[in-house]
DNA sequence: ACGTCCGGGGCAATCGGTTGCCATCGTCGG
DNA sequence: CCGACGATGGCAACCGATTGCCCCGGACGT
């Protein structure tokens, strides 16, 4: 079915049919209003192919996703953000070309691929790292439109959307400074992420400024590694007493190695993951987190993205900030009052 | 950067550049040869949308998925088959689309927009249901190709690749009665999925055969689902000795209900995970699970799909079957030898 | 009554490729 | 030496939409 098998059974020409369905003047009300009845009678949508060639838009966006496939599936962080994403994008009857490669130079790869063979018209930039390759190459002048989720820091002359973590974090140290814990140790992701330097900055600091000493552990995000990082602090002769996890998976995996150990938690040991999420409403205890919507700030993201691509003036543009949900890990640090 | 570019730079027609870069006969060696590194040297790369009009062709799968965001996010399975599925796609420069939609009705919906549209050139069904209405739509003459990702018993004329569940799940029972188990029940997902079904009856049957009486528990396949299930049969008069959980989220919820319950895990009590993951190592105890490769089944199945556009044989391809990794959550059954 | 303006709609170019058909050229065999 | 054939490559149609330009006819003004 085809704009020219309309235009046919309407007895009009092809162009005057283009202007019916696509609500331009040009066509009598009477006109349109019998192309329209057909087109529907018909079944008729315009093939995306053609109308992109055309116009020279796609209506789809593209995520390229470097990370360990087995890990990947570990957080729900993901998840939830594409199905946030994918509300909005319906919406607009955009769709959502998403790779998933093992490597940063893949992941390269594939936007290059993208922008030459015109298949997205916008991208989202995910993981965003210091000096990050992708930042410089999509600031070129001729560019694919692309929108950092992450921090204004490495989003360099782009736009994105942030959440405030630094605030997340202090709040986090707050609360377990005020349960009287002084040993407090931040089990935080891969390094060369924006996010997580911005949080080790915020622990950091914000222990100093509290008058403790920070202890920052480094992971990639594994469980495995949540579980070892645990294990090596709780062996040291000044155990932590409360734990920051940087996502929910190595908090539920750092709360293993404590019953393991035979630490009670939260009697002996606090917790806090960071991603909120349903397992941490189902563990026992059950965890306190840094809660975010994740959903809502997928949902964000795409508006914002639709803006980029509508050449809207660029911004830093942040979303909600992640608030503390008091649950039953964590409790006043052993000895304390 | 078009072929005309190139065919300019080259000083050729257009055509000669179409079949130096296709690798067709019709052009010389040393002609082609320029043509390449022209192209090359400009970084060309054909317009997907041109491409997909001339041949009618969109090197794109299509995959909707019906599920609230909230509780995909916390199942490891669609990540780690998305990442299988893309290893392989990846390799052939094909691109996933992906939808996630509220309900089945927009499911459908999507369907039918993307076969009007030619958006892809063939879709995946997950989740399928008795008599789901997709496999109807799917099975006309003129639809869009179809691989249906669950039993044959329910994808009708598609072809589909599955996993034997039947067995895995035989083997769950046989393993919890060898460990002297009379007690178990089964806290099953949505019954209207096909899957769930077949493994009710293979739980059913087997606890039969083994003189035992079946308890299934049915669920939504939600954390708290699973909670709730759980905590309700430890309440009955006959509680369970032993759980088989359909996804490893519920089993984590319900190892939290029996530890808050004070019911020592695995001694006075047994849990099984269907889908292992990463997380299923992270507990405390680790999560006796049916252990499958959900990574290779992505990769499986996007091979099948390829096998369908391609016009292969229908047929009925099955995966390897999930098998049981015990782990410290199994044990004899309290007071048997 | 004639020129003008405007609404309606047809024609054809265009987007960037693929492909069938045909022209040209060189080479070979008879 | 001439005709046939194969290799090479140009031309143009085509995929299915959008869009600029022009033509036609009726209503209006003077």
């Amino acid at each position: 079915m085809t704009i020219s098998d309309i235009a046919e059974r309407a007895g009009v020409s092809i162009g005057a049919v283009s202007f019916a369905l696509n609500g331009r003047k040009g066509v009598s009300d009477k006109t349109r209003e019998r192309v329209l009845r057909i087109a529907d009678e018909m079944g008729w949508a315009p093939a995306s192919a053609a109308r992109s060639l055309a116009e020279s838009r796609t209506e789809t966006f593209g995520m390229v996703l470097a990370r360990d496939p087995r890990n990947l599936g570990a957080e729900s962080f993901y998840m939830q953000f594409l199905a946030g994403l994918e509300t909005e994008l319906a919406q607009r009857g955009y769709g959502l070309l998403l790779q998933v490669v093992p490597s940063r130079e893949e992941e390269l790869a594939t936007l290059q691929k993208w922008r030459r063979t015109r298949r997205v018209d916008g991208v989202l930039l995910m993981d965003v790292t210091l000096d990050d390759p992708r930042v410089e190459l999509l600031a070129q002048p001729n560019a694919l439109p692309a929108l950092v989720v992450g921090d204004p820091s490495v989003a360099g002359t782009l736009s994105c959307v942030w959440t405030d973590d630094a605030s997340s974090m202090e709040e986090a140290v707050r609360y377990l400074a005020g349960l009287g814990h002084t040993a407090i140790a931040r089990v935080g992701g891969l390094a060369h992420f924006a996010h997580t330097r911005i949080r080790d900055d915020a622990f950091t600091k914000q222990m100093s400024r509290l008058g403790l000493s920070p202890t920052v552990l480094r992971t990639d995000y594994t469980a495995a590694e949540g579980a070892r990082a645990t294990r090596e602090a709780l062996a040291s002769s000044v155990a932590p007493t409360a734990f920051v996890y940087d996502n929910d998976i190595m908090a539920v995996a750092g709360l293993a190695v404590a019953m393991e150990l035979g630490r009670r938690v939260p009697d002996e040991m606090s917790l806090i993951a960071w991603d909120d999420s349903v397992l941490c409403e189902h563990t026992f205890p059950r965890l306190t987190a840094l809660s975010h919507d994740v959903v809502a700030f997928g949902s964000h993201v795409a508006r914002r993205l639709f803006g980029v691509v509508d050449g809207a003036e660029p911004g830093h543009f942040k979303d909600s900030t992640p608030v503390l949900i008091p649950r039953a890990s964590t409790a006043p640090a052993p000895g304390s009052a």
